[in-house]
DNA sequence: TTGAAAGCGCTAACAT
DNA sequence: ATGTTAGCGCTTTCAA
């Protein structure tokens, strides 16, 4: 049924190594020969048995990437960009989903590694980092994405979270606006980098800070455009009326948005808008938003490259912590 | 430094044999020496290597998926829920994406064959049949799902098309509606059909069909909420208005609903609007939109019931054809 | 109840 | 330039 080397080597009246060497290029093969090796497995269209040559071999030639979630835009962005950037190298990668669960990520992690994956990617949800403790003796080199437990010696790759305050804010101020609103994410260790970026931009750009200009995430609104609609309902029956606005997401932006122009005021003219996350269909609606690109297809390409790199120097590598900035995607609304 | 069964064994003062049978659950070990087996297993977080294992019994347990973007919400519903289905029965799932190029796919297909994976289920992006026709006398059975080439025989999941526009045009007749709008996609054969479905409804729901109130595929505009937000403002400046519309794709309806507004039209009271694709982050904005889902989360369980019984049953099973309805899913915009 | 031998498909190391 | 041997980690088969 399935096509073995021995079957194409009794075929020719050779042995499985010339056949074996042919199709791992070495050079001590005749020219002839390999002519004909070459056309038999075409002709049987032999697909060689990975498994068999990484149990001799010792590498799958497999890198394992687990994601939080499929679903999720940004890590779609990871894992093609990951993808082809250790295709090169003849790397394949398996991609797995936790689903948030951080007992789901435990399994699938396991599974990888029984799958005998070479280097493991993970944006993981643990909240605590005994388990990858345990990982770090593995065979397999970790490199995490994303988020990384503080305190845990790891390869990371991550997007430079002060930035995203940091570069939003800026631009806004470079647009002019001198009364900058911040709707705040979720009270999380990203978040409040995010937030002393949006300080420390302010600072610099000599706008100045004002507190009633900062909307803290709300309990008990899981919809998060209504969130944004209505703090900026709020933002605009205030005192000060803000002239921008950041947004933690994307979704609050358009909220933002659509309270600004119900009250007949305009996008960006008299209110320019910034979101975060760049998420995809929701770029291209009324106002097309202005947004903070994190950068998925860059950290997908440094995760690779550092997997890459620590499964080819003998030695241990030295942790590295690479931290890429996020990109300002300005469109309509600023 | 990897733990082998070896090592367990020699730990114990047993043979490979004995661990090996502890580990899968045979009954012809005594309790006392499977109860120190494994023990030691946990304590030494002993992973058996499915690459060796997989060689010897000549399957791995996992199968592949090739879906045409890895960032389609649709994809990923038919994957979080193919990963569940298996899970069950001990399958693990390789997700490949072929980024929309035949060619991709096609070498994405190869490498999964080359990793042994048991069963293949695809999305696929190929035009012609040819490809598949090889693939079929493959050891792994292939399930296709979302799209088969017409003529090809194989088993095959995918969604109802015709109930599609059956079942949006069916809502919005029972909601009142009279003069029913209808903008189409691009014209291809699942597109037929669920224009085929829209009129059949009208024709069931005594609702006259009006040729003014469809709107073809614009050729020049890339952007959809932009074609719906036109075709809309058209509609309405037509001879006849419609009171209610249904659009081929979520991100035309939220053009249209923005269209209706605008022009101080109430949604859903004077007009409703439906989608298709039921897309995250696109049906909690300022309208909340109803939409067709399009059963991803069926067509992955249904694939991978269908990829289970083909890998169980000794004789190759007939092949099946799996149609999954849609489902309307009602938001205020209806 | 336990274990020895053989072999899955491939390749590293070493003949010829 | 081609082939032989051995073995990767596991399981099937059969013997003790």
């Amino acid at each position: 049924m399935t096509v073995r080397l021995k079957d194409i080597a009794d075929d020719l009246n050779l042995s499985k190594m010339t056949i074996s060497k042919v199709l791992r290029g070495q050079t001590d093969v005749s020219p002839a020969t390999k002519a004909r090796v070459l056309q038999r497995v075409k002709e049987l269209n032999y697909r060689p048995n990975i498994t068999a040559r990484s149990l001799r071999t010792g590498n799958t030639y497999s890198m394992g990437l687990i994601i939080p979630a499929l679903s999720d835009p940004y890590f779609a962005d990871v894992a093609r960009s990951l993808i082809e950037t250790v295709r090169g190298q003849e790397y394949g990668v398996l991609i797995s989903s936790a689903e948030g669960d951080p007992d789901t990520e435990r399994r699938e992690i396991g599974l990888q590694l029984s799958r005998q994956v070479d280097a493991l990617i993970v944006a993981s949800v643990q909240e605590s980092a005994e388990f990858f403790a345990g990982l770090g003796q593995q065979r397999a080199p970790l490199v995490l994405i994303d988020r990384k437990p503080p305190s845990f010696a790891a390869h990371f790759v991550g997007v430079r979270d002060q930035d995203i305050g940091y570069l939003a804010a800026a631009h806004l101020a470079e647009r002019g606006c001198r009364k900058i609103a911040y709707l705040r994410g979720a009270r999380t260790a990203e978040a409040d980098l995010r937030w002393s970026g949006y300080r420390a931009a302010l600072a610099e750009c000599c706008v100045s800070f004002r507190p009633e200009l900062v909307v803290e995430p709300g309990e008990m609104q899981p919809n998060e455009y209504r969130r944004g609609y209505d703090a900026m309902v709020r933002l605009l029956e205030g005192r000060i009326k803000p002239d921008g606005v950041m947004c933690y997401a994307d979704l609050l932006a358009q909220g933002v948005i659509d309270a600004v122009l119900q009250r007949g005021l305009r996008v960006p003219a008299d209110v320019a808008v910034i979101g975060c996350g760049d998420l995809p269909w929701l770029q291209q609606l009324r106002v097309p938003l202005s947004s903070m690109n994190l950068s998925g297809e860059e950290v997908g390409k440094r995760a690779g490259r550092l997997a890459l790199r620590a499964l080819t120097s003998k030695e241990s590598l030295p942790f590295r912590n690479v931290l890429v900035p996020p990109r300002v995607v300005v469109r309509s609304s600023t």
